[in-house]
DNA sequence: TGAAATTAGTTGCAAATGATACTATTTTCC
DNA sequence: GGAAAATAGTATCATTTGCAACTAATTTCA
């Protein structure tokens, strides 16, 4: 390995550091979509990976999402309820359903994603292509890593 | 600029994986120091403001933590009760207070320190010093842009 | 087979959080 | 000098969140 800091500095603390970007980028986000849309950033994010692959359990958000099942199961509810998603009883396996979006869910996935596509570019504006793919990947194996050092113990 | 997805999948969507990342690093942490010292993360950050620069305001530790100032006042009462920092109310400005750790708070900060770069190595394990820095530096860029974005409306 | 363990999803409750309003003090500036 | 605006910090209240317990259905395996 290298080296690493080794006296603590707040401002130079990665877990810190990452913390603060992720708020401020998610903040400005949530933001826009509760103003725009009246949808939470969980409600947000179960359309966003229904819109891509449905129907899907409610397990098969939570892997999609990284979203707790609680988290995912009021999502959806929230989402049912204002008619943007329908959820059906699997035959084979009864205690769960197939969640999708209903066409008003759709239209809405439509409308939103290019915003958010936006939001995105916005957020990045002055990056290079090759720093956006380094940031991504950077980002992937951290998390990758802390979900390693988290789950065993 | 450069290109930049057309297409929404979330997975492959910045703020989606900002988020993922802190949150993974984030809670790794804040279950490490929940259960050792009792601390929150907030606890944690205002004691790491202190043990670097002390005394600081309410105010000043909400610059440095970009914390709200809400989310300081409750932490530095806990700390305050809990006999970690101690409250100094300003001659020049009585509305203001010093705060600045108590001998038991200097203590479990550098007992706390060097358990943070810890987490942070083993974190940041397998990443090259490169790396780090471009990491670290393009967080910063980020959160930088966010803070622009947000602001202004 | 059928008791025990596992899994999908929900609910209830306590704690964390955030927006807003509030007190006390200081600054501004006419 | 003093009214109006600004600032430091706290309190209040409603919402969000997260944990643990729960129901219902399925799987495991003796």
């Amino acid at each position: 390995m290298t080296d690493a800091p080794s006296r603590l500095i707040l401002d130079e603390y990665l877990p810190y550091r990452l913390s603060v970007a992720s708020n401020r980028a998610s903040g400005l986000i949530a933001r826009a979509y509760q103003a725009r849309f009246g949808l939470t950033i969980w409600e947000w994010r179960v359309i966003a990976v229904l819109g891509e692959a449905a129907p899907l359990t409610a397990q098969g958000v939570c892997e999609a999402t990284a979203m707790d099942k609680v988290t995912v199961s009021r999502a959806i509810r929230a989402l049912d309820q204002r008619g943007l998603v329908q959820r059906r009883r699997q035959a084979a396996d009864r205690r769960a359903s197939d969640v999708s979006l209903t066409e008003e869910g759709a239209r809405i996935y439509e409308e939103i994603a290019p915003v958010a596509l936006d939001h995105e570019r916005a957020l990045l504006n002055g990056f290079s292509s090759e720093e956006r793919s380094q940031l991504m990947a950077l980002l992937q194996r951290l998390a990758d890593r802390a979900a390693r050092l988290g789950e065993p113990g």
